[in-house]
Parts: structure tokens; C-alpha cells; sequence
DNA sequence: ATTTGTATTGACCATTTGGTTAAACTCTTT
DNA sequence: AAAGAGTTTAACCAAATGGTCAATACAAAT
């Protein structure tokens, strides 16, 4: 049935954006994605032909979702200070509950950067929409940092040290992993702290 | 021979980090390493036991080299923007001739986080040796930032356009290769620039 | 209850992959 | 040149892995 059949695929997707993320997609198995999806190795083929397929599956809608979050805090007509504020709280705590998720993407497009095209597409993101906006109102405001500058600075802040958590985790807090997600959180406000007195010395 | 050996375990150990490096653990392929070293398959086997092996023979030289590299620059007196600049300059040399490290280093440190604590060990780096001289100088400077925030916001802003290449080359150049490569350079002022513009406000 | 279409499974297959082994080659030593 | 140690190779192996397929369980419709 076609509700039996959505909600499967809803536990397959669902254990294989799992397995997918940890273990990225060379590292990843199909009988560990049935095992976790407490279902046997055939069905994924069933309801997703191959493992490209699933992968494919998984990493287009992470994308979308990622992207739909950006463009949701962009778009509003807000100041500098606010978007950046919404943009690190958000993000933020969406990589605090997702660890590996950068690790997975930036590992995932560097081993095929020709499908960031296709995926861009297909998730509707459009780039432009959100520098050109962005470009204009810094101009606005008054600051002469280039937008290329001012948006990966504000990005790296925010991903790095999730990407680097294994690191960070053990030299600043000898492992302490409560200590760690802490400190993460508390980054919010010293990310935005930072980057609005970098700003200052832009007017 | 000695000098045989010497010669082509390192010519395999090369073939090893580029494919390794590029591919992850879990993505290279002994036989790629052997093609790459112009080599039979089974003389790795002769001269590393084991792919776990050979992987950690490439892994542990790397994070020594890169260690090392960073305990060079941190421990010269020289000052707070000195040491920016050059520590900027640096590794931003070393990750646009080596595009793939990054992700290829924090990917497989997060796939096995316990292999830290032995790495830093067997690479001879102390952490504590770099933190501390920097909180005393900040100090000293009368910058009132947290040494953790501060280090890792340089960090994060050198290496994460790296991780990010293929994104950022698409969005930001819309996929000229030259384009980005540029800006990586030119990176090294703008970040310089920031940064010191930051600690402006934590005077 | 029987049929019918879908969902699910177990057994099986072909290929890939890390690894082994015995033979062959090379180079040095005597 | 013969011996011998070290180096390199081809052939092979066992396990893992993505994928297929025929058979079965299941649910709804007749």
C-alpha cells in the first residue's frame, strides 16, 4: 500500500541518511543501512534501485534542507547584526545535533564536485539570491569588507570547529565532550562578537 | 639494498599519500597505490604489512609535518600580527598545493578519534607548548579575547575555504579553477586584515 | 475463499578487494 | 661462477560487498 510503502521508505531513508553521514559513501553499507533500518538487504534494492541511488536520495535532500535554511534567514529584510545573529544560532544548533554532517558533505563534493550542479538545481538554491542581497545591504551600511570575505569568514566560524571537533575536543577540553559542546554553543556569541568588531574597522 | 629499499618505500609511501589523501582510507585501493608507485600489488604487502598499516605509516608523517610546521611559527618571539601573517601565509602555501588535505585529515580523524592521542604522541606534539605562550602574549598585549576563540577563528578561516573549495569555486567564480585559486592568496591579507581589525575591539 | 498485486525474505551470484605464496629475478659476496 | 640474501612478480585465495531472483507472506478486492 501506498502508505505502508511511504513510511518504509521514510525508515530506509531515514537509517541511510544515518549510516550515509557517519561513514560517508564509500565507507558505508548497504547491510548495515538494512540492519539500522531493521529490514532485510533486499528491500533497499526494492525501493531504491542501487546504492548511487540511495545515496543520491539522501545527499539531495540534506542539501535541500541546508539550503532552504539559508535562504530563509537571508531573505528577511533584517540588519547585518541580526541576520548574522539568526544565521550562527541556527546553524549553529543544527551542527551541534547533526556532528558529522559537514565532515559528510564537504568529503561527499569533493569527491564528486560535478553533482553540486545538478543538486543545486534540484534543491531550487539559487546563489545570487542570497549574495547579491547581501552585497547591497553591506554597501548600505556602510562597510567596505567584500561580501566574499564577510560570508566565508562568518561560515568557517560556524563549521569549522565542527569539522575539526575530534581536535578541538582534545586539546582545548582533554576530551571532555560536554566541555566541547558547551564551548560550542557558547561560540554563538562569540562569533558574532567577533565578527561585528572586525566590522567596526570596515566603516 | 638498503638503498633500494630506502628508494622505493618511499616511492610507494609518496603513491600512498597522494591516493590515500585524495581518497580516504575507506575509498583508496591497493592496486590504485601500486599502479600510482609503478609497482606490483604485493610488493606494499612486502614492504607495509597491511593497507591499516600503510595507511598509518602516510598519516602519522603527515600530521608530523604539519605539526611541526605549526610548533616553528608559534614558538618565535615575534608578535601577535607577526605571527598571523606568517602562520597565514604558511598554511595557506600548504593547503593550495595540497587542496585534498583537510577534508582528508579531519574525515579520518573523525572516523577514528582514538588514534589522536597515539598520533600526537608518536608526531611528538604538545599542544599545552602552543596554547600557553600564546594566552601569556595576548595577555601581555592586553587582548582581552579568549586564546580558544582566537585561535580557532584564524584556523577555521585559513583552512575551512579549503574543505569548502568546490562549493565556493561554484558559487563565488562559478567554477573557474584560476579564479579561486586567486582568492585563496588573496586571502592571506584580507584575513590578516580581519583578524587584526577584530582585536581592535578587544582592547 | 480465491485471486491479485504488492511487500518482504532467503538463497544465491559476480565482482571487487585485501592479502598470501611460491617462484623468479637481481644484486652482492665469496 | 656459485651461493645466498633480498627484491619483485604472477597466480591465486577467502572474505566482503553490491546486486539479483524466485519464492513467500500479506493485504485488499472480488
Amino acid at each position: 500500500m501506498t502508505n505502508k510503502e511511504k513510511q518504509t521508505e521514510e525508515i530506509i531513508a531515514e537509517a541511510a541518511r544515518e549510516v550515509f553521514v557517519e561513514k560517508g559513501m564509500a565507507g558505508a553499507r548497504m547491510q548495515e543501512i538494512a540492519d539500522k533500518a531493521g529490514i532485510n538487504k533486499s528491500l533497499l534494492h526494492y525501493y531504491f534501485r542501487s546504492k548511487d541511488k540511495l545515496f543520491d536520495f539522501v545527499f539531495s535532500k540534506i542539501m535541500g534542507k541546508i539550503g532552504g535554511m539559508l535562504q530563509g534567514i537571508m531573505q528577511e529584510g533584517v540588519s547585518i547584526e541580526d541576520k548574522i545573529g539568526k544565521f550562527v544560532d541556527t546553524y549553529t544548533d543544527l551542527l551541534s545535533k547533526n556532528p558529522f554532517l559537514p565532515n559528510f558533505i564537504f568529503g561527499e563534493i569533493t569527491r564528486n564536485p560535478d553533482g553540486l550542479i545538478k543538486r543545486f538545481a534540484s534543491a531550487d538554491i539559487k546563489p545570487n539570491q542570497l549574495l547579491d542581497p547581501l552585497q547591497r545591504q553591506l554597501n548600505k551600511e556602510g562597510y567596505t569588507i567584500h561580501p566574499h570575505d564577510f560570508i566565508l569568514n562568518l561560515l568557517s566560524m560556524v563549521i569549522f570547529p565542527v569539522v575539526a571537533r575530534p581536535i578541538v575536543e582534545r586539546i582545548f577540553f582533554e576530551g571532555d565532550h560536554k566541555a566541547y559542546k558547551e564551548y560550542l554553543l557558547s561560540r554563538k556569541l562569540s562569533i558574532v562578537d567577533f565578527v561585528m568588531k572586525a566590522l567596526q574597522g570596515y566603516k
